[in-house]
DNA sequence: TATGAATGAGTCTTCATTCAT
DNA sequence: AATGAATGAAGACTCATTCAT
């Protein structure tokens, strides 16, 4: 008759809707600069109410990260599975990963800055996490080197390329803003894998000409740190 | 900046040595995870003391923010009146921008990072100059677009992605670490220029796949965001 | 006392169940130590339930008072009321007093720490009860030395230190330990009526050792606060 | 010139001055029923300026303990290699302990009370030390013994009376009361060592009174536990 | 130049209590 | 008879800042 002990109908709700909003403050003032009383205010909880739904502020960045990176994995590892041209793959994972930072923006914000934050087995999970996401990267970059379909290169490097073009898009991006993302998921492979350049395009002429400036070049530096300021 | 009146030979000196504490603590912990305290020991000096240095916390801000923004706008200035080939310039910028990333480590981590906790005019001068640096690059791959050296598309899209492709890589970066700023340079230009693939890519084929692939698949979910957690 | 009306059966008994739970958490941590919600987890309810049962944390402190001054008041009136020999009663009175230490132990903890935090009319109940148990106390010790049974000196010493001997056993003894009440009151009441010293002991000899040693003695301070610390 | 770095003149004098207020305040009212708001109140600091000189709260209990067991230690080592009779020792020993406790009352209220809110090493490092006291009386009731000066009984027994008889008097004692430490001390050893009956006592006869009265006597109960309240 | 001291608002968190259901 | 939810004050502790010296 009564309910078993435990939680109400509404509490899962509330739980969530009380994440979603750390994770929109947290994203504009950063996890430190936002306190739980400005939390629980802009809820409409007192401080001590908001503590019958959260066990901790740290908890509340455990949440957030979680709901990040738990789909994220499970989409990743689904894509990674798929019988198809590594190449294919990138390009569908892309599209999940964007997809993902435009939907869930705050969560990815406090997901880039506030990780810091997490201590003992928090961290260490969270960046096990990260690794595994990674690690499926880098491993599609490789299989694309060996069928010969991307030229070969330092996987690393490759790897920080996808993650750095993708990653950063947080910086700028927004759900309902003039690029969704299958465009930035088509845009970004193809610069990725093609290039900004026209197909005639010559890879080496460029670092050619670098050199061939710096030869002739005596102004000032350009290199910004060798001024003293 | 001028050397306020009263102020003995060393007083710039000191000042720019605990800035630049400041940097590397803030880099570390975050702007709100450090007291003035702790930036006091590591300088040698008492809170009282500290204070006679520096007029607040955020000015320290300020400052460290300048000591990036200052000297990468100076030399993206000089590269932008260059006469030589757009895409040439972009390269030296490129390099220039990466020296600086890996140089000044500390302060772009807070660059990235704690720019929001900067308040009025503050901020507006930061996102001022964040913007200027941003147009150069804007303006230089227009350039090369109608050079006829890099393809025609959104200036706006080619600009965030030069930009996401070096601005992320303070996420793992360091200093004396595997790649310099010149070999990531040429990387990156690589990449952003000729692409990962190899010469016989063809852009529209891969789109083509994608949409047979989706045509094809009905598997669960590849989109994160379509479930429910 | 009587049931409220309105409640079941099962009310009183559950009620001191609640309460001898709270005297051994209160023993094990305090009164202030112990909050309303481990109590009720302790005997499984909620903390909204635990208020259908108690009025109050602090009336929990009043019950707890009482479930020991209550018995022991009530026996220390029945031994005063025997028609026996003044010392006979003392000795009764002690095994009574060290049966409830030891069998309500955890009450006792609470009734000798915590009692200070009763106020106003609660706290004045207490002082009168423990107030008339030590006069009960006090008029044996007076009748003892009429009689001439123990040696005439200030009663009120006496009576303090009858109870400090006895009061302070809680702070070591336990239920099934190596003594048991009956035990600890026959060689309490040796030591307080015969003294551990042997039969040819020498009340003034004593005294006259002290002086000698004190005229003679010019090593460092024996006393403890005549020291800086 | 400046002094050096550290702290300045009144610091050590203001930090025991708040010791001190603290060992009042808890003596009052228990550590756990005592803010550290309050205990600025009482100094005359704000919450912010008390934590300048005391780094926890926990720490103010650590320091009130000290104060009590460190000179007391010193004490009753240096009174324990006298070179005098067991039993004058435990005489002068027992004057220590008594103007210990009523010189620093409020302290001895807290070291009574509080210590099982030590956590930690702070704890073991407590019970070690009162450990070594009792060891040194337990020594000194042994020594009594041997030399025939004390009746043949458990030491362990013996050392606990002792301890009750003393150290329960901070329940009512207080300095500058009608019974001084030296009067006190002179009591308290005239109890122990030669009872409080007169030269004719007979410690047999009273437990064969006990055993009289239980077989005649058939009223109700005496023992306060066989009722049910 | 630099120090020790003080302030007061702010940090996260816990708690006794209440109440509609 | 008991639950889930909420409140609001208080808990210990930290921090940026100021100022007399």
């Amino acid at each position: 008759m009564a309910r078993p002990a435990g939680h109400g109908i509404g509490f899962e709700t509330r739980r969530q809707e009380i994440i979603d909003t750390a994770a929109a403050l947290f994203a504009r003032s950063g996890y430190a600069g936002i306190g739980i009383a400005e939390i629980g205010k802009e809820v409409g909880l007192g401080k001590g109410a908001l503590y019958y739904y959260i066990s901790s502020k740290e908890n509340l960045l455990v949440e957030i990260q979680g709901r990040v990176l738990r789909p994220l994995l499970r989409s990743a590892r689904r894509i990674d599975e798929l019988n198809e041209a590594p190449v294919l793959k990138l390009r569908l994972l892309s599209e999940t990963l964007l997809e993902m930072i435009l939907w869930r923006l705050d969560h990815i914000w406090v997901y880039e800055h506030d990780y810091r934050h997490l201590q003992g087995e928090n961290l260490s999970r969270f960046l096990r996490q990260r690794g595994e996401f990674e690690a499926i990267v880098r491993s599609l970059l490789e299989a694309g080197m060996e069928t010969g379909a991307l030229r070969s290169m330092d996987p690393q490097l490759a790897t920080l390329q996808f993650l750095n073009l993708h990653n950063h898009t947080y910086q700028w991006g927004h759900p309902g803003g003039e690029w969704d993302a299958a465009r930035l998921a088509q845009e970004y492979c193809a610069t990725l894998i093609f290039g900004l350049g026209q197909n005639n395009a010559n890879l080496d002429e460029l670092e050619e000409q670098v050199r061939d400036f710096r030869s002739r070049y005596n102004g000032p530096t350009l290199m910004a740190h060798e001024r003293n300021d």
